[in-house]
DNA sequence: ACACACGGGACCTCCCGTTTGT
DNA sequence: ACAAACGGGAGGTCCCGTGTGT
């Protein structure tokens, strides 16, 4: 004899998890937790969302990564990779005068404000060293190598530049590489919490070119000066 | 970049004394939340040390705070209290001209690098725009309100400084004073992840006046120039 | 020199409060407890909630009460004194007949249905019975003394009943008058989990009557009956 | 009533063995839970004490369960299931007449009463539903589909009855089951607070079958009654 | 290379009640 | 008779990581 006392479950938790095909879980976990973290910063980022997000479970997170902290060098890595290429692509169309390549880089860091990869304005490498500098003694270093790589390329440019337009003031390149670099960190900084974000970022990149130009070329060089005698 | 991994999270261990007198509780967890936050960020510092570091229990908190984040606008608060009392006593002392009124300012700046307040060089601003900027709307634009502030205060100076001392090239105030609070956040966030965080500051405030000499009294002006002809 | 470093704090913690006029917290208190432990229960229904629904302090409610328990008897004292009230008045207008006034009484609980005090349907000693009865000896035997009120006032009525009205079947008073009191507190409970709580609890008193009916008139007094021969 | 206060939570502390064999943990969960919970009801009873009695980790329970509310429907589901197998077993073992079935269900709620599961002489649903119907739809849906499964055998018995014994008085077979759900569920409530309990759920019980019994075959049926001329 | 159950504990929240003051 | 700061701790949630199995 069947009772018929009917009851279907409602409210059931969800456990909905598309398994991805073989092999592709690391990719999914670097990527997503990228995009995470650039978004939220690492302590907001828990390792059950990120395996969530990329459709993975935990036991395939932990088999990757030794724990959470051990994904971050991975993630900096993945992250300057994806933007060097995109420099080394802008700067390939810029052709070779160095001072031209400079502005292409600086294109480069326009379009990154203006159509931000997967809409989070935010740089990654600028939230984790935030985040994680003061407290993790290796992260720190490689963070530091991080900005270096990029002060690095920008500081030969400068040099190049100099040989090939004599400035009207000296400077030492690397001392500007690094200024621009804490703009531009600083930049994406203060843009996420002002409402016209594109605006600042296109206003400080216009800013820092006519530094430059004022060191190359003198106040000639810019619209709105007034000859001096 | 490979990296080994652990976390140990250090951080000056205040004298935790119990049951402080009545009334004071208040002062106490804004003090210390704020020390903390500074050092490690919202989302890494739990309610838990900020009531033992000030002495007080979490009943005593969440009497004060609705919730954690609660605690964020009070925070910011007082510190640009005291930021702004900082800058009004070196203004102060500064005089009348406004560009030597900003070389006071930038001497406030350089001076919370050398000694930052309780050994941590992090502005507890940045720290946190940086972390909830993207995920609490009100918080944003309390952030905005802030560095508007500081903003403001530069633009005031520089637009003094247009009409005692006509610019060689023009610019506009508000974009220059939103240029050096770019600047000077990005600097004290790279700054933590270099070993001579300090000479980054330095660095950079000296390129930041050597840009503004520029602009106010052209190439003449910086040592290392080569006379136009 | 005052610097104009401005800042509005947001999402303020509310504390606003209303204080009544001295002398009415204690009537305040008991109104919204009674309330919210109908709607909520006891164990969900805080002190906090109900200090702030009702306009006092925590200081007010413990000055009246030495904790949250000793609130309870205080509750159900004014739930069946406000109870006993409304029978009343509707014994009072049903005049002397015992079984007309047994129907003003399920006049008096259809009422109760249809319109919910505060619009909760529900009973405050059917609420706080079955969460405390188990667990608290004295209140148990405090709800115990109060539903016994009810049988009591019923039972007097169908003794008086059967004096007038020589039943068909005999019954105890007593026993009857505990069973309709069981009736309506489930139909209460089971009314609150129905889209149709109001006419489960219109046909359970239709059911109640009916039972009754026959108790003292037979099958001929009820429509639909197949006189027996 | 004045009643003292004071609040002690017996509840019979079952043999916490930790660390259950792999896999025995989320059945674990739902028996304690449904026990302590059928004692104290929901908000009294912590996550902590299932975990505790159950010999299982809060990991552990929100592995399973998302929430302590997501709990609930795989609660009453497991609840509603051994009901039905007893009803089922009783049923069974009565034969085809359906009065006699009903007589053997009423059997199945006596006997629950005289040696209630573990001791608790409460029904799962009727605590929930009380607590929870209120503030939760999705559950409070719930409910009334597990009342409606009760109600749906008991009309269902009753449809049967009335083609095989045609009754005295017409009735809608829904309403007196719903009618009778009722009743048990206040006398279950009722019975909490009064030392007879079971005295007075056997007295309901025999008021329900005679009111079934005067439907069906009229006064003559009924002990002390005075045929009617 | 992953899936899943689970361990153990940190974390935020909030709750009941006390103390001190007015 | 109340107001408010505060104590102490329980409670629900979730988090990182481990183990076992496949």
């Amino acid at each position: 004899v069947r009772v018929p006392l009917h009851f279907d479950i409602p409210m059931s938790p969800v456990t909905s998890r598309r398994h991805l095909p073989r092999g592709e879980a690391r990719a999914a976990i670097i990527a997503h937790a990228s995009r995470l973290m650039r978004g939220r910063g690492f302590a907001s980022t828990s390792v059950d969302e990120i395996c969530l997000q990329a459709g993975v479970t935990k036991g395939a997170f932990f088999h990757h990564f030794a724990s959470k902290e051990a994904l971050v060098p991975t993630l900096i890595e993945a992250w300057v990779g994806d933007r060097a290429a995109q420099y080394g692509r802008a700067l390939e169309a810029a052709g070779e005068d160095p001072l031209i390549r400079l502005e292409a880089l600086f294109g480069s860091l326009r379009e990154n404000v203006r159509e931000p990869p997967e809409g989070i304005p935010a740089c990654l490498l600028g939230m984790l060293a935030q985040e994680l500098s003061l407290h993790h003694e290796p992260l720190r270093d490689a963070f530091a190598r991080c900005f270096a790589g990029w002060t690095d390329l920008v500081a030969g440019l400068l040099a190049e530049a100099k040989v090939r337009h004599p400035p009207v003031v000296d400077f030492d390149p690397a001392e500007v590489a690094w200024m621009l670099n804490s703009l531009w960190q600083g930049t994406l900084l203060v843009a996420k919490s002002r409402e016209e974000g594109r605006r600042l970022a296109e206003g400080n990149l216009e800013h820092a070119r006519a530094y430059l130009r004022l060191l190359f070329h003198g106040p000639a060089a810019l619209p709105g000066s007034r000859a001096e005698t």
